[in-house]
DNA sequence: CTGCCATTTCAGAAATTACTGAAATTACGG
DNA sequence: CCGTAATTTCAGTAATTTCTGAAATGGCAG
């Protein structure tokens, strides 16, 4: 590996960290090295400045493009191909958030929703099935919240991470001022109808 | 295993799905098992279910208690330990959100502030440095905002989920509220108040 | 103490995952 | 088309992780 000392240090803690995100270290190498580099890099810059071998940086390519990580970009008068991450980090966010969804959450809940179809044959059955349904309804409550929210753009998504906690608060005295204000109104949720969702 | 169809499914399920997760084969299936039990099950209970080594069991569990995910009850008149999952599922929420953040992510956030700290001494590093900063810059802002969040009690929470995005207009509506109460007439004056948290 | 049951530790076996080099395939300029 | 450069595939090997059985440890009732 011949980078520079702070690239080679992130490169390194990517490569470290890959095993607990699911990712070899390989992997996490090859990303980190993108992210960092000024300009896309073809497949050899990569072999030569991690020092693995040419079908494992393919291999590893080939995985970040199917996470949307990584993306070929042609280079004009170079046969070969160049690879980038998305620039904007908030872009990032949001592919890693719906790509590990799909990895990671949404099997489980088309199992959950299918075992909680059958019939149950005995009170174990019984009791197994309604932790399973609040373990849905769970999961269903955050997935629905991530699909909303991944709607919102970038700007206003930051504003709300920057409001935090304090969003509570608001809530709470808006639901005071419509409750005082004004009987029903079908536009806004009503206090209930968002809590009742949430008994498991 | 010996186990009822539906607990069973559930159980396989876990086991397979253990590897996206970062755990194992049996981990997963030992805290679906113990998920879906109405009662703590004692260790060897555990292998008669699962059909692995007793000190697989062991080692499953000690894991599992390391990640807060298991505890340990007395059950009385019997010297053998019994285990269970915290009941609530919003509980067993926050306990993964926070064991998650401490193992995959806090190692990168400071791993990224002792990078920032030195001095770039080339233009690759000065570069591969703002690179860093804007990760940085993004994590620790969703830190921030879950270091907030996660303080709300678990009702508010779930009212929060269940508003979803429609979240965002209230506070668009409020701030509009705010700025027309202190005679701020620009087109979006509370835009960049908010945002400033979210520059990067 | 002593003996016994429960649990943990740990070295090695088994299984899985990552990586390599050689061969095959693709893609493109001439 | 042909020749060559770029890339991918894949079988074999290396590295890592998981799992087991045997031995060690812990703790408690008698």
């Amino acid at each position: 590996m011949n980078l520079p000392p702070l690239n080679q240090a992130f490169v390194l803690h990517f490569g470290e960290m890959g095993s607990r995100w699911g990712i070899n270290r390989t992997v996490g190498q090859i990303y980190a090295l993108l992210y960092v580099s000024p300009v896309p890099l073809n497949a050899d810059h990569i072999v030569d400045a991690l020092g693995v071998s040419r079908s494992n940086v393919s291999m590893g390519l080939r995985e970040l493009q199917a996470w949307n990580l990584v993306r070929a970009k042609h280079v004009p008068n170079d046969r070969r191909d160049h690879f980038t991450t998305p620039g904007d980090v908030w872009e990032i966010l949001r592919v890693l958030a719906e790509e590990r969804k799909k990895r990671e959450v949404d099997p489980t809940l088309s199992v959950l929703r299918e075992l909680l179809m059958q019939a149950p044959a005995s009170e174990a059955e019984r009791h197994a099935q309604a932790r399973m349904a609040e373990m849905h309804g769970l999961i269903e409550q955050l997935t629905n919240w991530y699909d909303e929210v991944k709607r919102l753009e970038t700007a206003r998504l930051a504003q709300l991470l920057a409001l935090g906690s304090r969003v509570a608060r608001l809530v709470e005295v808006t639901d005071k001022v419509v409750s005082l204000g004004r009987r029903k109104k079908k536009d806004e949720p009503s206090d209930d109808r968002g809590a009742k969702g949430a008994k498991i």
